[in-house]
DNA sequence: TTGAAAGCGCTACCAA
DNA sequence: TTGGTAGCGCTTTCAA
């Protein structure tokens, strides 16, 4: 049996309340006392019982602040279904989550929102920022008030966010040239960018282009098109390309788009051309039945939610000083066969 | 706040003690009682609080007996690093571990360190069984004799084991057919067999060879050889069969033999030949460094391990009707860019 | 068949 | 600056 509190305040000859505050450094105990329970606790191989402590503490709630730009997003659906799941496992623990929704990427209407949020008591913090400055100052004050804020799916630098829950970018950039590279050596590749001022597309490309120039030169870039997330624009954009760059046997997603690129693609009879995109959303699954879609790289969104509330909730109840600061959620290549038997 | 014990004994005019009799069917309850309580507990929405439950049980220590065929073997040495992760935070709890090493495949020495580890005072059984009658026999005996017990890794059927953690082998092979198909329709493919004696590869090898039939028609598999998991044996077969079946261009390797496969393919200057393997162990990351490897579909040891303690445990505390019979890991690819920046 | 009460280990509050 | 104690919700034991 480990080592409790009460045999700790037994050898030092002391109460069990004074060892409390001591090993805590509540205050209120005499330097040099403190000083000798620390040593013997120590000594003693002391480790506080997480479960008890838990008991103790249920009164308190912590109380998750959850603010998403997840209105009719299926990926953020599934990310909140993982939050929701996290949720019900440390139900017993207290928590609960304020889930606050809104859609686009507007930082003015994520500021509002943020207050919003911020006006239902809550302990914690977690959203996915917009990268703005706006955003980041906002989130900088936050946390000089003394709350903690985590950020979801996509991190904004330079601010004092306890810990960033998601995946690298640039790692699956570069995972999507590794893919192409398998699957043709000298592509003639059309990238669809969805909107090049989101940070997580960016970073994308940036590993993509980076992985190709070191490691696979016989891969040709033919052009890179933007698509502003919009089915009906990338399939415009696409048959455009395709019927003006024969040449073209590999398309890259970027971001959104996913069914008008294949939809001008399938009309496209001339020759094969294989598809890499992201994520596992609407109509992946169908789009890899029929054979239009050769791989996905996936963020694991459900994964994300779930460990977000998990990461706030360690935070919440011991912010030692060995925290992590990003938890990197792996980037997961599907292809057909991940899906069908 | 939720519903407790307390509570309901209050509202239902008896004393806690006899709540908790009455909810779990501990007996030594007038029937007619334990049925009002009941209703009652489900009226007011009543949940047990898992916190309150575990500090209450924290006496009673739960040992897990883990029975591996681990010794010089990489693959599992992560699974136990899961497995230890896993007990370091279910350690609160009272969760403890009692691990059995062996190696090799021999029924007859399993057998002797089920025994083994029988006499050990454990609570619950987990292991890697060998696909054996013998062994399968032994797990009913045991699981009659009221422990409960979880294969890990490698399931065995049409026995009364609780629950299996691991992969889906078949969809591995489908995996590995399929990526094959990505990188060349038309590939002409040696399979190196480990030993073809084991569930494991045998599903593999079933798996690819049903997706190359129904979806891959035009790759053909121009032998299968068995390297009996031997390094030296696998160089000597692949160097022979590349000598004289020059239209092989994609090996697909099923179990151990990795290293000599691609040794004996660098050696053979004439063609670029692709690799499919399996898991990320010794030189694995290395291979991929020097391009010898181009895809690796890997059954995650380390969440096998971690999630296979959190079963025991979950089913130590509540063994409720339906609890999971099976945990399925996903099968996850890598490549080149997985690995290295 | 039931009630009462003593823990499990930790926190927090009040009194000294 | 300390000690004492009453919980947190559940289990278990002893008496009645």
């Amino acid at each position: 049996m480990a080592v409790t509190i009460k045999e700790i305040a037994e050898y030092a000859n002391v109460s069990r309340g004074t060892v409390d505050r001591a090993l805590h450094g509540r205050g209120g105990v005499k330097p040099e006392v403190e000083r000798r329970i620390r040593a013997i606790a120590e000594n003693m191989g002391y480790k506080p019982n997480s479960v008890a402590k838990a008991l103790s503490n249920l009164k308190k709630k912590m109380t998750i602040g959850l603010l998403l730009p997840s209105v009719k997003n299926l990926f953020f659906a599934d990310l909140i279904r993982g939050a929701m799941d996290a949720k019900k496992a440390l139900e017993d623990y207290g928590v609960e989550i304020k889930l606050v929704e809104m859609r686009g990427y507007d930082p003015e209407e994520q500021l509002e929102k943020i207050e919003e949020i911020l006006n239902q008591k809550i302990d914690i913090l977690a959203l996915t920022p917009f990268d703005d400055p706006r955003i980041a100052k906002k989130i900088d004050e936050i946390v000089k008030s003394g709350m903690k804020v985590f950020t979801i799916n996509s991190d904004i630098h330079g601010t004092q966010r306890c810990c960033y829950i998601g995946t690298d970018f640039v790692n699956s950039g570069k995972l999507a040239a590794g893919l192409i590279g398998l699957m043709n050596r000298q592509a003639k590749v059309l990238v669809v960018n969805g909107s090049p001022q989101l940070l997580s597309q960016s970073q994308r490309i940036k590993g993509f282009l980076d992985t190709i120039k070191g490691r696979y030169p016989g891969i040709h870039v033919v052009d890179v098109v933007v698509c502003n997330e919009n089915d009906y624009r990338a399939y415009d954009l696409v048959r455009e390309k395709l019927k003006n760059n024969i040449e073209i046997d590999m398309v890259y997603i970027v971001g959104e788009g996913i069914c008008g690129t294949c939809q001008a693609i399938s009309e496209f009879q001339r020759k094969r051309i294989d598809v890499v995109c992201y994520d596992d959303v609407a109509h992946t699954k169908e789009l890899f039945y029929e054979g239009k879609i050769s791989a996905t790289i996936c963020q694991q969104p459900y994964q994300q939610g779930y460990h977000a509330v998990q990461q706030c909730f360690n935070w919440f109840i011991e912010a030692s000083d060995q925290m992590k600061d990003t938890v990197l959620l792996e980037n997961v290549i599907k292809i057909r066969e991940s899906f069908f038997e």
